[in-house]
DNA sequence: ACGTTCTTCTGTACCGCTACAGTACGGCGA
DNA sequence: TCGCCGTACTGTAGCGGTACAGAAGAACGT
């Protein structure tokens, strides 16, 4: 059978192609039996309805938002689990209530096709990248309207973060409160720059790490406490429990870890070792993901609205699309106290060998 | 600045607009100096390439696939975990390998925009969906080349399953080989009509239900063991946590689990009730998700690969697209054997209140 | 009776690109 | 010298819609 188009439909109906449009694009344009006459008809042909190629071209707009991250999107979601995913559904569900859809863009792979380049979209949500991305300077020199979700703000494109910085203060201050004067800290390292976990010129200086940091480090430094800190990237587990091992070979009385992966690692290894916690050590984890409180013991953390998040970044969008004007947005975080951690057990160096 | 389009490029090069367009799509149809020439015209003007609405609706590809899911994307994918994103990760990396972008296809939320049929894409994946999805019937109609993952074959749709009733079978084997002749069934409710635990009829008649369940049936049956079957939602886990208690004081000593996820909930509430893993009662997963690895004791489990099912779609999908018949794809299931699994201690039944 | 306004439908001109069928011309074999 | 072929470039005709500015007639007020 011939492709049906909105033509074949008017020829059949007797009306002009316009009209045919309008009953499907425009209902107010014309009056209801003819409408519902035209509608019919289409339905008989099995018409489902105009073209979305050909609209998006008469438009100039696709109803599709791109969604660029760093590197594979294995690698980019995967190694941090659930809260990447809670994310994108957060995104492709709240763009749907205003009549759009989420596009990947995952990097390029050879010369001819490139997805920030060669994919149809209105507009763009860049997560989880840095500066190097491959994409970026495509979409920005399509045009392309942005917004970037934890990330070091980008002149021209609103950001949409959390205040990583205030949470970490808050769960520095919590140790500090229970007593801690002898701090591990566990951060993220960058994963194109391998080297020792205490080498901190490798650290990430990502949003999210670079503030958490300066939050630990603001609390910690103003108490006065002793802080160790070590480096460990988000893949291998391995690796990351080792750099634990060590840490609390330090003698540390708690550890801040930049995730509840992290924490997670902290527990095992604590356990393989004998110690208690938080009675011989506390541990705090970042994020609040389904892990923290499916841990034993239950994961003191802080806690973020990923899914709030994912909605802000495309109420944000939105707005630019509506031409507002693009601005920042920062949501909260809350320390949530569960039973990893406790006071402070004085002289925890002295078990030490 | 006006919009720079092929036409203005051609225009200030002083060659004709096809000249153009084949510089950037057809490098072979020009001279080498010429295309040089042009495209450096074009990165003068900022041209990125050419429009990708304006191409779709020219070639009559658009270059993105839709990914159809059941329900919100939240509570499609989020329920489970990270399997999801392991495979929507797979496809998009191996689709991107064929110059393609996924979509997600979300449900429909009001009248106006409907991501089944206004969005545009040149196939769908359909994952996660049951007889009513909505959605189906419009990709249907509009003649769009489909798959299905993890689901009961479809006319005219070629599915790609993976082997989950030979995986089931082994698990129940293994159980038998070890001398369980009392076993535990824990499988998934249908989410739409919540029951009573042992009320089977309220149990998921989708595919890999179905096809577990007949797995553990025909080896457990053959075993002339008793099997007591109990149902449990996805979510949330305090019932699967209430039901795989009710589960385990059904004397038996062993139980076979439709996830990981379950699997988990049986280990925590048998140790929650004192029992041990694997020496009172053993324990045997399905998917073998990180999870699985990670719990305490590792857990013994059915691995599938499901980076390669979602890469088994793409390469089904090409092929579909490039006009080969369709063929069903199903992909082998591995019993993984940790420690959660060991010989039957007998008379277990008696310890019971 | 006549101008005005609404409603309903139509005609034309694109949207920005590509497919395809040329045209022009230099080189090559006989 | 002529025919033939391959290479390099061009012209035209869409792809399937939508925007926008009419046009035609009915309804309405004065």
């Amino acid at each position: 059978m011939a492709k049906v188009t909105l033509q074949s439909i008017a020829d059949k109906v007797g009306v002009s192609r316009m009209t045919v449009s309008n009953a499907f694009s425009r209902p107010d344009q014309l009056s209801s039996e003819l409408r519902r006459k035209i509608l019919d008809t289409a339905a008989d042909l099995g018409y489902v309805g105009p073209d979305p190629a050909a609209r998006a071209l008469a438009r100039g707009r696709t109803g599709s938002v791109g969604m660029l991250i760093n590197g594979r999107v294995g690698e980019a979601f995967a190694t941090d689990g659930s809260s990447d995913l809670e994310l994108l559904s957060a995104v492709a569900d709240e763009l749907s209530a205003h009549g759009m859809a989420v596009t990947l863009l995952t990097p390029q792979l050879d010369e001819k096709f490139f997805p920030a380049r060669d994919v149809a979209i209105d507009a763009a949500i860049v997560y989880s990248c840095n500066a190097e991305t491959s994409g970026l300077a495509e979409l920005q020199q399509r045009g392309i309207p942005m917004v970037t979700i934890d990330e070091n703000p980008r002149p021209g494109i609103p950001p949409v973060n959390i205040d990583d910085r205030g949470g970490a203060r808050a769960a520095a201050q919590h140790l500090v409160d229970l007593g801690h004067r002898r701090v591990g800290i566990l951060a993220l390292q960058d994963a194109e720059k391998p080297g020792a976990a205490d080498d901190l010129s490798t650290m990430s200086v990502e949003y999210p790490e670079s503030e958490r940091m300066a939050g630990w480090r603001e609390v910690l430094d103003a108490a006065d406490a002793e802080v160790v800190t070590r480096l460990a990237p988000l893949a291998p587990r391995s690796v990351a429990a080792e750099v634990a091992a060590d840490l609390l070979d330090q003698g540390v009385t708690a550890v801040l870890c930049f995730s509840d992966v992290f924490a997670h690692g902290v527990l095992t290894t604590a356990a393989a070792r004998g110690l208690r916690v938080p009675d011989d050590v506390s541990v705090v984890g970042f994020d609040d993901t389904e892990l923290a409180a499916a841990l034993n013991p239950p994961l003191t953390t802080v806690r973020q609205d990923v899914a709030a998040k994912g909605r802000a970044a495309v109420t944000t969008l939105v707005a630019r699309l509506a031409g507002q004007a693009p601005e920042a947005v920062v949501l909260p975080t809350e320390l949530v106290i569960r039973r990893s951690t406790t006071t402070a057990r004085p002289g925890r160096q002295a078990d030490l060998p």
